[in-house]
DNA sequence: ATTACTATTCTACGAGTAT
DNA sequence: TATACTCGTAGAATAGTAA
């Protein structure tokens, strides 16, 4: 019988140690199978203390697990990934920036252009569509918004967010034509005063230029009048 | 190995929000000024643990710090910013995996030295011996393997190393002589295409050169045929 | 083997306060 | 104001052990 789940309120970095080395086995991805003896053995803390903070990590549904015969299978959930997630970008944040000044969010800036019409035409794919809106807070308008990236600081930060975590679409084959991969970062788009959900896509995490496609419930040009040479700013979540 | 020192442990990850937050501030490429008031405030914890929390990380070397009259002027280390840099990557390769295993490996590379026989005097203790033993898969030879580290990337990984979650025997006294703890790593040493169980051991996280000492089942350079100047590598598990 | 309970030890927190 | 001490206490960690 699965026990109740008592929400719990806990400190992220009290259980940091222990989310990673589950992490470095794979939680994230898929169920992992350890004892808590062996995760205390690896955080250095005993194993009744591994056990307590797996139970409060569960109640916290920051992990689910499974009771095996001899131990558990163990998958950080979707919130875990987040908590994680924070941890990495506020130390991204710190660790990257240069000179004197801290910026709160990391932005990329580019102007508006217009693209070959690729992104369309892959957006109009349903297989695409629909795993977009899994994957995101909205369902995308079935085109992209291209920006060109023109300062130094952008260009860098776009490049790091191709080496950040991301969640992908998968790819698929339909009448004969793959369609690949392609990684989603959630972002908002700031449009004067307003603050859009979008999502940054890219269809590769070794090779980029500089222009960067956008995806948002909209289409911006239209729905925010928006044309090709307006400056844009992305906000990394 | 060098006499162990009674030396401040902290943990990381108990004073990672407050290196944050005074990285948000700028500590990472400056000194900045705050009061612990502050700092607590920020990280939601009283005035006197971000006292206390301040002074643990000036004693362990991951900020120095000047006390002005109405504050701190504060600074991360070297020492800090690769801790903090430790938990960046750590998160960045777990977040970042696609799918597949987590397996970078982390290798410390060296050429075999003769030691000051310190070594094999700590570890001729049956106290040492029998702890490392309960430690560790196999019961040590008497003696340690010292490795001179040559390359920028084996010393950062074994710094990193020195930061990272270890085992490590109890002090002990002995017929008046205090004998300190010394901090374990246990990882495989890699002769030809041979992998040897071993363990490096070091009886300071805070401090080191550029020379480690390592342990294993046999004396390494008559079993394996080694001699000084021979290049080893060293795989962290 | 495990997990995780209870009892005990111990550490870390914050209140009060000296400087 | 500051920092940082002492100290009572809450809760975290571990030992012992049941299931």
């Amino acid at each position: 019988m699965k026990k109740p789940k008592n929400k719990e309120e806990i400190e992220i970095s009290d259980y940091l140690n222990l989310l990673i080395a589950i992490g470095k086995m794979g939680g994230i991805r898929r169920p992992v199978f350890s004892t808590t003896s062996e995760l205390g053995r690896t955080v250095g803390i005993s194993q009744q203390s591994a056990s307590r903070k797996l139970t409060k990590l569960e109640n916290s549904n920051y992990i689910v697990r499974n009771y095996k015969q001899r131990g558990n299978t163990i998958k950080i959930t979707p919130i875990g990934v987040a908590a994680l997630e924070h941890v990495f970008t506020d130390l991204w944040m710190i660790l990257s920036a240069e000179g004197r000044e801290i910026s709160e969010k990391i932005v990329i800036k580019g102007t508006v252009c217009t693209g070959m019409g690729e992104g369309a035409y892959y957006m109009s794919q349903k297989e695409y569509l629909n795993q977009f809106a899994s994957l995101l807070e909205f369902e995308p308008y079935p085109g992209t918004l291209n920006l060109q990236l023109l300062e130094d600081s952008s260009l860098r930060n776009f490049e790091r967010l191709l080496r950040s975590p991301s969640k992908f679409i998968k790819e698929f084959t339909k009448e004969g034509r793959r369609f690949g991969k392609v990684f989603v970062w959630p972002t908002y788009l700031l449009i004067g005063n307003r603050k859009i959900s979008a999502a940054l896509i890219h269809p590769d995490r070794t090779h980029h230029n500089n222009q960067i496609e956008i995806i948002a419930k909209e289409h911006i040009k239209t729905t925010y009048e928006i044309k090709d040479g307006d400056e844009l700013e992305l906000i990394l979540q």
